[in-house]
DNA sequence: GCTAAAACCTAGGAGGCATAGGTTTGCGGA
DNA sequence: TCCGCAAACCTATGCCTCCTAGGTTTTAGC
């Protein structure tokens, strides 16, 4: 009979489809091996385990989100560097909720050393933030300010967690409003 | 034999026990069932299921978590109760990582409605921002800035997501001075 | 002591992760 | 062209978890 053609690569992609369907926490073997019509050990030729596997997706979807980070930010500074960089981060949230979760993912140090989306995800955060002058140590604490909102901000959102009626996007776009303004008048440290 | 004397409420609470060492996505039927001596099946006298047990743990965890944030805040304003909020929010996501976790869990309507934990947290929430003299709907704005900024800083440290050398501790305390700042200079939707 | 509810049991099915070890497919080289 | 080998895929199996059905024992109140 016809084979799958599975490859870890091809494992990978279908599990992050999956998660922006399911969630990331809720991908599975045996889901994935029903998918592709093949029986749940066979995958385990091209993943060690779950927990490889889920490495994979976070490694791809790091790229993925590292990719559009970039476009998002080229050539501008300032507000409009900001505000680019946090919609599209957004978007991502939004449109490719697993995806995004598989991001979020504790990874090793290793991982992270090796994973080129991973690094080029820091060094965009870092880089977009210049045109404020901040220096160092203030604009790692900028950084991780901005890392918290934004990623609290897509996981309330994500599980529906805002409950005023209040307009959503009219308090993401205060938010931001917000933060460029922090930023603008960082108190630095002595 | 002797019985175990099992209740939802105790079922509920070695279930919260339970997450702050495993972590709440990892809570087992079969492990709760293990700690009392007790066969799986006997705990479906006492919650109706999984889901149904993970919200139990929601809403007992949500009314710990008010009774902490109402202490901290009590009698303090501005700065004070900004700060005496967001750390003992911190406090409680350290020290009982499980239960944090679940008050995050997202629940709906119908429960939070009847969550005295959950209702009194939003009163909280609200009452505490009183002194910044904020008109809504900037004052929703601003309470969703606040509230995805310390979940995903929690979040974050939590799973050890902060690399950077920089002491936590000290960015912590920027943090809170920035949103402060945020907040005293917030310019009001015209 | 009797009774009814509450507490707990055994049995069993469905589905998920993972390993061991065997079979088929397809491709490069003699 | 056919051989052999590695990759792709298989079956069988074990363990864990959630959950249901239906039965038995304990406890508390009258």
């Amino acid at each position: 009979m016809a084979r799958a053609g599975l490859t870890a690569d091809r494992v990978t992609e279908a599990a992050a489809d999956l998660a922006d369907v399911v969630g990331f926490d809720n991908i599975t073997l045996s889901a994935l091996a029903r998918g592709f019509g093949v029986a749940d050990a066979s995958l385990y030729s091209h993943v060690k385990n779950m927990r490889d596997l889920r490495t994979r997706v976070a490694v791809r979807a790091a790229g993925e989100l590292a990719d559009r980070l970039a476009t998002a930010t080229a050539g501008r500074a300032g507000k409009e560097s900001l505000a680019g960089f946090a919609n599209a981060w957004r978007d991502f949230a939004r449109h490719c909720p697993g995806r995004y979760q598989a991001t979020q993912m504790p990874v090793e140090p290793e991982v992270v050393a090796g994973s080129s989306g991973h690094q080029r995800i820091m060094a965009i955060t870092y880089a977009h933030l210049s045109g404020y002058g901040l220096p160092e140590p203030d604009l790692t604490d900028a950084i991780r300010l901005l890392r918290s909102t934004y990623q609290g901000f897509f996981a309330i959102e994500a599980s529906s967690g805002f409950g005023h009626p209040r307009d959503l996007q009219a308090s993401w776009e205060k938010i931001l409003d917000a933060l460029d303004n922090a930023l603008t008048h960082w108190r630095v440290s002595s």
